[in-house]
DNA sequence: GATTTCCATTCGGTAATCACGAATATTGGA
DNA sequence: TCCAATATTCGTGATTACCGAATGGAAATC
């Protein structure tokens, strides 16, 4: 018979062990029992997961408690990095931060939500929660909607049946058809606006990058505090600024 | 009964998982018949391994092809960034590579091996096969020997069981009591040499960092080939330049 | 320094689930 | 349209993952 918390066709050990992976970074490292607690599992059941992840160095243990692994490093890395796109993209975000001051980032789609591949923070950046590999809606996002707006419409009412348009802030668009007539603007004017729709007083201005055959591959962004991110500044030196730099970096991969 | 790659204590499908996608990552993507053919396991179940991995997201799907997804970024983020001491070094690093126009890394130890935790390229800097996160031996390089100068000889012994002293070039230490000899004399003089030990035509400096309790938390260095790495600079100039850094990093660490 | 307490770790039996080959579905090309 | 190559699902038997209980170890308390 097949366990309730199974899923057709998955394996439930191997869900779980990176389960246990994910909730020891949440917790910042976990003994053996007290994890065993906090997931409800038993403590030799737990110790068999521990013992297999710490041997193979995804997990070590610090005294009596386990932490993540640097083995994790290497498969992240990679997949940062495995395009060329992706690598060319990591400069554009540099050269974007020191130039605006802000922070600045670039996201790339996967499985229907923003992925933060590269960031980096200009001299008055502020910090958020967004580490690197950390997935965020697309819909709230204004790299997110650059991607949103150049892909198939097809393709955008399957992420928002799968993933629905939640109001992360009391600013997000929530409505499919408010979301599909900015999703025109967008493409009009080439960049996406995000005011406040993910993190309350932040404002943030998104252009997308396409690869080689026009589709988008990701987007690069520029985000600030809202009382810097207004006025000439918002309206036309940002835009202007990242419609340049994701033009240069598109004609560098077109030339790839 | 105990299958024979079994490992007492320890659970199956869970090795099996990240060795799959270890090994994807290594073929740069395949698919899954590839892969079950490469790995020796029925497609049947390889499947499975693989719908919940992509599930998850940390393998992704492009077209039929299998490939490492961004899910493992976040774990690998929080390994290299969990410890002030790390970011800290990270800063370092990037300042070494700029001085010195070679490449430059921050390595920790990691059950009795040495991993990259960070890296930085200057000007001149050569490209060779170290990736973050990558792995190496720790007799056969300057960061690992530093490292092991000042481990306690107890510690040295163990990892020396573990992993042994391979020659993974002709100039490497092959032989333990030759090692601790070297061991002494790095402590002696402060920084480590690796000349062509570990890669051939490359030489390296390191230091060992030490942390608040003075025990050492890793070691920074600096290669490049061989016959720029010679003379007053090799002799003079980068070991005063690195154990300058290390020093004023293990200052901003004990004040922590 | 003995004792207690709190951990991690190991053990053994059993129910669950993983692994496989075969059957089916899907996709792309001829 | 058919064929070939691939992914995916299905059904079954054997394995192994799971749990509770017992053991072992280390630190704290008296």
């Amino acid at each position: 018979m097949q366990g309730e918390n199974t899923r057709r066709g998955q394996l439930k050990s191997v869900r779980r062990a990176f389960e246990i992976a994910e909730r020891i970074r949440e917790l910042e490292g976990v003994s053996v029992s007290a994890l065993a607690d906090d997931m409800n599992v038993a403590k030799s059941t737990l110790h068999a997961y521990l013992a297999t992840l710490n041997e193979m160095g995804y997990l070590i243990k610090e005294g009596d408690e386990y932490q993540v692994g640097t083995r994790f490093l290497l498969l992240g890395e990679y997949s940062r990095t495995r395009k060329e796109e992706y690598r060319m993209a990591a400069e554009k975000v540099e050269e974007l931060a020191e130039k605006t001051d802000e922070r600045s980032q670039f996201v790339i789609e996967e499985r229907g939500r923003g992925v933060f591949l590269y960031r980096a923070f200009g001299n008055h950046a502020v910090e958020t929660g967004s580490e690197t590999g950390k997935r965020m809606f697309l819909h709230s996002t204004a790299a997110g909607k650059s991607i949103l707006a150049h892909l198939p419409e097809s393709r955008v009412r399957e992420i928002i049946e799968e993933r629905g348009l939640p109001a992360v802030t009391p600013n997000s668009i929530t409505d499919e058809e408010e979301l599909f007539a900015e999703l025109e603007q967008i493409r009009e004017q080439g960049y996406a606006y995000n005011e406040a729709e993910n993190i309350e007083g932040l404002h943030a201005i998104g252009v997308p990058v396409r690869g080689k055959n026009k589709e988008v591959i990701g987007a690069l962004s520029v985000s600030g505090p809202t009382h810097r991110m207004k006025g000439n500044v918002f309206v036309k030196e940002l835009p202007d600024l990242l419609l340049g730099t994701a033009n240069e970096l598109e004609l560098n991969i077109a030339y790839l």
